[in-house]
DNA sequence: GCCTGTGAAGCTATTCACAGCT
DNA sequence: AGCTGTGAATAGCTTCACAGGC
């Protein structure tokens, strides 16, 4: 399957929650301009990423709806599945079960660890938290291939060598730490604090303009 | 001053962090493929951005790490500081306030506000929480400057329009929505359900290819 | 020899401009 | 007339390659 760069993947996400949340007394098609409305981007970005994704639409009435999600769906989805384990139940981690818990996504997170002996055995959101020292067998043998790693800085490098040691083959990195992983394995970072002071820095600037 | 570019600033961030975490015992200065190697980055790009930044090394000792910081401190950061103000005190809200709560970071969120009325005068990691209805006043003569959206899709916007009215010139936006704001103020977006449903896609390539 | 600083090249991402369809 | 699909142009970002200085 023909690989799809990484800014049009996040976008194809984005299209298909706005156009999975449309009411459906909408229309069963779209143009690419409405769905740039919707999605805060250009009308031609639309197009490339669809074309990408190697959707078409018709001239005459734009893009059939409910082809389109399928669509993206073959593209961004496994047929059955991924399977994801949460390592840290903070905040973040918490956070993270509660939005997935019920929402039908073809991401289920299986299982939970922590070290804290108080959060062990415990139920959030319907995930089991388990003590992470089981961690490296327990995802293996429950075929976690996405590990989610909400644990504190300086303990993110050992959780992380115990989901590749598991086989997972993909990474969600909320702590502020690089991670280093073999080739083979996709790290996405998500830096909250870097994002606050991203924003600082900006907001900074436009004040500055602001006179 | 200098406009710097977003992903320049970005890893800026990351180099401060790094820098000020090195242990005390280290070295005054630090080599370009010292810090990259650290950042996980190229040493080129570290040259570069410090560049960017207006700071330079020699090349006989690389670059001397407090005047590097201070210069990064300089462009980052406000001389005095930034209020921020924070819109639902759910997870991720209550994950902020206690990252940022003690640190002694150039940026203080000086106030939360929640339409709940249970969490209404509570205080969370040393943050009073508000009445979301008295927002648009409070933050204004708070005189914040940025704003964190951590309330469901739905009331993003409202929540955006509110903090634009108050005066924000920044808002760090973590529900699933894409904002719209008048120019001039800066919006950040960190999307959690995207940055696991693009994990869960490139982890599926990596499967297929681990073949 | 190993470093920094940087022009030039290469790559990725976005927008422009327009041909072609209905 | 208004849409899609897309080559060509542009902009933004990263790496290459190397000059210059201890």
């Amino acid at each position: 399957m023909k690989r799809i760069p990484s800014k049009t993947v996040e976008r194809l996400i984005v299209y298909r929650r706005l156009l999975a949340s449309r009411g459906d007394e909408q229309s069963r098609h779209i143009y690419s301009h409405e769905l740039a409305g919707l999605a805060r981007v250009s009308a031609v970005q639309v197009r490339r990423d669809l074309m990408e994704a190697g959707f078409s639409g018709s001239p005459s009435r734009g893009y059939e709806v409910e082809e389109l999600l399928d669509s993206i769906d073959r593209i961004l989805d496994a047929p059955d599945g991924m399977k994801a384990v949460l390592v840290g139940v903070g905040n973040i981690g918490r956070a993270l079960l509660s939005f997935l818990a019920g929402r039908g996504l073809k991401i289920e997170v299986v299982a939970a660890f922590d070290s804290d002996a108080a959060k062990i055995d415990r139920v959030i959101s319907g995930c089991r938290v388990y003590d992470a020292q089981t961690l490296p067998e327990r995802a293996r043998a429950m075929g976690a291939q996405i590990g989610v790693i909400a644990v504190p800085g300086p303990q993110a490098q050992a959780a992380a060598d115990a989901l590749v040691e598991a086989g997972a083959t993909g990474i969600l990195n909320f702590a502020p730490v690089p991670l280093v992983v073999r080739t083979g394995v996709h790290v996405e970072q998500v830096d909250i604090m870097r994002a606050l002071e991203k924003v600082a820095h900006f907001a900074k600037q436009e004040k500055a303009r602001e006179v």
